[in-house]
DNA sequence: GACGTGGGAATTCCCAGACC
DNA sequence: GGTCTGGGAATTCCCACGTC
């Protein structure tokens, strides 16, 4: 599990965007849950979709718990994204992918939420860290929130060695792609530990 | 470790030359020592040669021994051959290949010997069986013997599932081959363990 | 430095049971 | 019966160290 192992790739932080900590005025992004750091297997693209998804930090044989984020500070359209990033400061963009519910080719989780919905379903990680992006268009005085994201369906899915550099230009090609278009007012990132 | 699972491979007996038990008169094969039956690393192909080879039944850390056999109640020039065979009853041959020092194509180890050689080297087996047949061309009264076979450098290539049937089918057409072929008058089977 | 030995880890296969 | 979950085992890679 020691990511290590990528340390010689090159050095591109994807994290240009404005930081939002949890205690600014605007909407932020609190993690409910974390994802359980051990006993969880990583799955190659060679054995096939759905091999169950992460557990949340406290979960139990009978009692199963997932990772789960809020929006809070805010009511209204919001879209949660979810993915995998290195545990290095600043964090960086990880050749593994998020897969599952609501994952999508790119390796990372999307999720839109409105006010009305009660729950969402599926994302996280290991000992790397997950990188939360919300985009709202507007913000409410505080205690307002939307109703907690469960992501009860979010694998990982492990790069084989040969597949890194591949894969990871690939997602940084796309980042950069991703950068020069359209703006995101609110976005701001969240290292989930 | 479990060679049940070959237990579907056409019952093909190649063991039709005649049984020459440790008691006859003539020649016969002594196991001086067997090869050691747990701790030993199969290895694959795909693996590249020489990953060591087994040790005797004995062999410790720091004083290693190999399996070793004895040609007795006989002088002059002689042949032993090792393979493996399966451990029903009667053996059967076995998809694993013996591969190291004086192992041939074939996956079993042949072994030319005369009354001046002090010893050889290399073969063995796991949970498997060891065949060893001697050819001679003439036996001396009892007590009378060659020097012990020591083969110190006897690997198992495991065969992989995908290509059992194409190996054993090699196996056999070859063995029928060589039935066929010369005689071999005092040829017999002894089944290591 | 190439090769022989040994062994840990990465990757792939594949099966059993739960669930739909 | 087909898919989802989980997990054991098979196969492949690859590295460390001693030897020639």
């Amino acid at each position: 599990m020691n990511m290590m192992q990528y340390d010689y790739i090159p050095p591109v932080d994807i994290k240009t965007e404005p930081y939002t900590p949890e205690t600014a005025h605007g909407p932020y992004i609190q993690i409910i849950e974390e994802p359980k750091q051990r006993g969880f297997r990583f799955r190659y693209e060679c054995e096939g979709p759905s091999h169950g998804g992460l557990p949340g930090a406290s979960s139990e044989k009978n009692r199963r718990t997932y990772p789960t984020v809020k929006v809070s500070n805010y009511v209204g359209q919001a879209r949660v994204e979810v993915q995998l990033v290195s545990h290095t400061e600043p964090p960086r963009a990880h050749a593994h992918s998020l897969v599952g519910r609501h994952c999508t080719e790119s390796g990372t989780c999307l999720l839109d939420i409105g006010p009305t919905d009660l729950t969402a379903s599926s994302v996280a990680c290991t000992q790397h860290h997950l990188h939360t992006r919300h985009e709202a268009g507007m913000s409410l005085p505080a205690v307002m929130s939307l109703p907690a994201v469960i992501f009860s369906n979010l694998g990982i899915l492990h790069v084989t060695k040969k597949g890194v550099v591949e894969v990871l230009s690939r997602r940084l090609r796309d980042e950069r792609k991703r950068q020069k278009g359209a703006h995101h007012p609110l976005t701001g990132r969240l290292p989930l530990r």
